[in-house]
DNA sequence: ATGCAAAGTTAGTTAAGACTAATTTATTTA
DNA sequence: TAAATAAATTAGTCTTAACTAACTTTGCAT
């Protein structure tokens, strides 16, 4: 299938949208994102990041000079922000329905980027319930048995 | 990324899984599924279509014979009827969650292919306990606004 | 029974996004 | 500062799953 990619403001691909997550988490905890630690991040190789992040140039999204390094624009900042605030927002969603760590992770990476906004947005007040009412988390445990 | 694709008992890829839903829904619906409507269905080629079904018919998902028609393997119609169930437990998830048809119709189609079983049964609980509790949609419902 | 349209197939192409191998640039250290 | 190592880049290849165009098979209507 053709396999539009809407659902968040701008149209990146998924593949783009991971790049961006792992930059933006790299630049916050170390202060800037190497080629290399990119690479290592994603698992990928070197050369595949060097030719994505070439792209994400053309598209704006980060200003980058060979064999300098890159940093975020606007947009791309912008972009980035959304898609960790999304990721954030899942992750502690299936948290509170009592998965596990590493389903969480796997399950959360892959469908990220098919939440369109106003999912997440019913995602985030299902949340916001589910922290307020452990009554309805401990229902959620027993019937998983 | 080299996107792996777990979260069924069997290992399809997305796409796989999206020719096995519809080769279902329009087996239940008509009787039988034509490379013709398979194409209509998923919005792509014919050709594109008779290529999927020799590589499911090597999979042993589905027996094919050339120019005559397809059926499902005991295989294919079980992996079918678990996307297919999974489809319409997301659905009535963010059915229930207060979506609209639209927006629910094209998120399910993104992540339905990423959740897996623990998660599914997570969020099947969650639905349990949505359905039970208009109060707890009517919070959400007033957070959306 | 034949001939035409619809359905199906084949062959070859394309795009994304990965890869390896070879090369170039940058950095560290002796 | 020069050599060695690490990082980055380029060029070219692979896979998946789409595409078009051309061809074949099937089935219906005359």
């Amino acid at each position: 299938m053709p396999v539009k990619n809407p659902g968040l403001k701008s149209a990146a691909s998924s593949t783009v949208e991971d790049y961006l997550e792992r930059i933006l988490e790299l630049i916050n905890s170390k202060g800037y994102a190497r080629v290399v630690d990119i690479a290592a991040a994603l698992e990928i190789s070197q050369a595949s990041v060097t030719n994505m992040v070439q792209r994400l140039d053309a598209e704006r999204l980060l200003k980058y000079e060979k064999y300098r390094g890159l940093v975020l624009t606007e947009a791309g900042e912008k972009l980035a922000r959304s898609i960790a605030h999304r990721h954030r927002l899942l992750t502690e969603f299936l948290k509170l329905l009592g998965l596990d760590d590493r389903v969480i992770c796997h399950d959360v990476e892959g469908m990220e980027h098919h939440i369109s906004v106003p999912t997440l947005r019913a995602i985030e007040a299902l949340t916001r319930q589910l922290r307020r009412r452990p009554a309805l988390r401990a229902q959620l445990e027993t019937a998983l048995v």
